[in-house]
DNA sequence: GTATAACATTCGGCAACGCGTATATGATTA
DNA sequence: TAATCATATACGCGTTGCCGAATGTTATAC
C-alpha cells in the first residue's frame, strides 16, 4: 500500500507537526526571516543583504526552514526565491497570522520587515538584477 | 539608577522575548504540560500521573517553561501548582489562545486534556489528597 | 528524631544546534 | 573553456537540550 505523505489535507495532524513548527519558530535568525518572508517572495541574496549575516547561515536557516515545511522554494536558474508555506494545520496557520501582525512593535523585527516590503517592490520591476 | 526589569509592562519587548516564548513551547512534552495547564491549576504529582513520565523529566521541564516565564507556580506547604503565566506579549497572548483553541485536534492532547479537566474538577472538592 | 512524601537539582552522556571556514554544485558570462 | 555568480553542503567545534539515575530540600507524619 502507497502512503500519500504528500496529500496533507488527509492526514490529521498529529504532535510532532505541532512540534516541528514550534522548533522551526525557535531561533532568532529564523524568526527574523520568517517576518522578513511575511513581506512576499525575496531570494538570498536579499535575505542575506537584509539580515547582515553570512550567506552559509542564511542558507542554513533556510534549510532548516524547508524541512520544517515553513518556506518553500522557486528556483529560477540561479537563484532561489523563498516565500512562506501555505499552512498546512490550525497551528501554523495561526503562527503565520502571527508573523503577519503580533510581531509589529518589536523594533528590529518592524525595521527589517520594511526593508523586506520595499525589496520586494523593486523585485516586481527589476527581477533579481 | 535603578533598572526595573520585573515592571514587565514598562518594556517593550524585544526579539530575545520573541525567542524565548518560542523555546519553550519547542519540545513536545513542554507542549503536551501546557496543554494540560489549559484546563487549570494542576499540582505536579498530577502532571507526573497524566503524562507518564518520571517525575524529575516533568519538573525540569517545568523549571524551564517557568525560565521562560510561560507557567508560574503556588506553593502550598509541600505541594507546588503551577498555571500558565499570564501573558506579557502579543506573541505569548496569541499561542496561549493557540493551546486553548488550535490544539484540539491533536487526538493525543485531546485526550489527555479530558483527563486534565476531570483532575482539575476534582480538585476543586479534595485539594490533593 | 526518624521516616516519608512532594518536588527540585545535579551529574554524565549523547544527540541536536549554530557558526565559521572551506568547498561543492550548477547556471551564466566572458 | 575558463571564470564567476548564487546557493548549498561538509567539516570541526563549542554550546545547548534532553534524559536517566542519583541526590538534595523542605514539609508532614509517626
Amino acid at each position: 500500500m502507497i502512503s500519500f505523505t504528500h496529500s496533507v489535507k488527509a492526514r490529521t495532524p498529529g504532535l510532532e507537526d505541532l512540534d516541528s513548527v514550534f522548533k522551526g519558530f525557535a531561533d532568532p535568525t529564523r524568526i527574523r526571516i520568517l517576518n522578513l518572508l511575511a513581506a512576499g517572495e525575496l531570494c538570498v541574496c536579499d535575505l542575506v543583504d537584509i539580515l547582515g549575516l553570512p550567506q552559509p547561515a542564511v542558507s542554513r536557516h533556510l534549510a532548516y526552514l524547508r524541512k520544517t515545511k515553513l518556506v518553500r522554494v522557486n528556483r529560477d536558474s540561479n537563484f532561489a526565491h523563498y516565500r512562506l508555506a501555505d499552512p498546512n494545520s490550525d497551528v501554523h496557520r495561526n503562527l503565520i497570522a502571527c508573523v503577519k501582525s503580533c510581531f509589529t512593535g518589536i523594533r528590529s523585527l518592524d525595521s527589517e520587515r520594511r526593508r523586506a516590503v520595499a525589496r520586494v517592490k523593486d523585485r516586481e520591476k527589476e527581477p533579481c538584477r
